[in-house]
DNA sequence: GTCTATAAGATGATAGAC
DNA sequence: GTCTATCATCTTATAGAC
């Protein structure tokens, strides 16, 4: 997995303190880009809930110390306090934000769509959306699939409403396709939708893009998905 | 979940029977070892392992306590020590057993076909065995899938070899369908393994039994992997 | 805002009684 | 073989200096 920090970031922050505002600005959560500009603060806090991100996904929920965090955002663990409640209340905000990136990139990449695209070829899209928010720069995405599982009872409940709000957008997708006639008769909806989500996930733990464009491999995944590993039945084998 | 036998569910009897201690290290029950610990230490140290892995796999490796395995087994944290040496190790072989059962249950299955089994019906039965192992009293080989990722370096490095070789199982399997031209051309060998796997060891996060039979469960996980979920491009009966 | 220091409790592991 | 007692360390979280 990744061990090693990218280390590409300056020595230290040289930054003189900023004149005192007296009004601070409302913090948007709005799921950050981490290099957005803003008060020190925003931007202090910013670097934690990257660094929180990226070590919750590698160690695990459990696994990570604050330290590790600290670490990983160049501060004292103690320091996270003031930005941050406690290690569950950052978990819960990764996690909120993965989500929504997830569920935001689909969406738009869906709406993007001319209005007479087939319900198939919506999935199609879907499953690249999906694949590439997880998969391209996606430290919030995949730690937010990686380790919900690991989350606390209630962290895992307040989550809920939200994923299940993603589950539907995918279970309408299905349904029309379903009701379009697209999809194979026999096909039970319910349990493709779960063991795509188990397939497109899973790539988080394997996927190298060494290995070949991202392009290419959304667009097989969702062939893959669509279609099935078998050969159409008429065509004859290539053995001669 | 407390209660056994639901009254709607389990009508299937002919499950490859929970591979009793596949893949037991079976050092102790060599006769020459001395007058070493009978029976009861034996039995001991099953609890413990049982215990152990179903603790791994609802907690995570660094979410489960000695104490909260001790609980589960009836005995006192420290005992553990007499039978094994860290949780590392009590891991290890949680992991390993897994696996060896997940492994040999699909051998098995294969095996005990026909010759003239077409390499697509023998990928059927590895996917519908591969379940079966996972959900049906799946206490090592579902936690084997959930908590590897969660696994030390070294712990995750011991156990490579076996399991390089279980999805060698598998690679083969595809190579076989696909030299006999059952196959889709453009289909990407590796990426399907990779989605199966993440597919199928996902189900052991939702799956439920209480809502229909494995049997169907199986069953319709495979074909939903060999035939995709697109209805055949002829006939596609639109609303009328 | 971030630091140092530390409280308060849990954890993996060991020693020795029984 | 299992227990109790305990160690050394680590962990989350807080307090107060700067």
């Amino acid at each position: 997995m990744s061990e090693e920090q990218p280390t590409t970031t300056n020595p230290s922050p040289p930054v003189p303190e900023p004149p005192d505002l007296a009004a601070r600005p409302a913090r948007s959560s709005l799921p950050g880009n981490g290099a957005d500009a803003g008060p020190k603060s925003e931007r202090t806090r910013q670097r934690i809930l990257d660094a929180a991100a990226r070590t919750f996904r590698d160690k695990g929920f459990a696994g990570t110390t604050l330290n590790d965090i600290a670490v990983a955002a160049r501060l004292r663990a103690g320091s996270i306090y003031y930005h941050f409640d406690s290690k569950e209340r950052l978990l819960e905000e990764v996690l909120d934000i993965g989500i929504a990136r997830v569920s935001a990139a689909v969406r738009r990449a869906i709406e993007a769509l001319p209005p007479e695209t087939s319900p198939a070829d919506r999935i199609r899209t879907g499953i690249e959306a999906h694949l590439r928010s997880l998969l391209y720069h996606g430290e919030y995405t995949s730690a937010s699939f990686r380790i919900f599982g690991q989350a606390p009872p209630d962290v895992r409940t307040r989550m809920l409403s939200r994923r299940r709000a993603y589950a539907d957008d995918w279970r309408r997708m299905l349904q029309d396709a379903r009701a379009a006639g697209e999809i194979h008769p026999d096909r039970d909806l319910a349990l493709a939708r779960m063991f795509l989500f188990g397939a497109l996930n899973w790539s988080v733990e394997w996927y190298d893009p060494e290995k070949g464009s991202l392009d290419d491999f959304v667009r097989e995944a969702a062939e893959t998905f669509l279609h099935g590993i078998l050969a159409p039945p008429n065509e004859a084998p290539p053995v001669a």
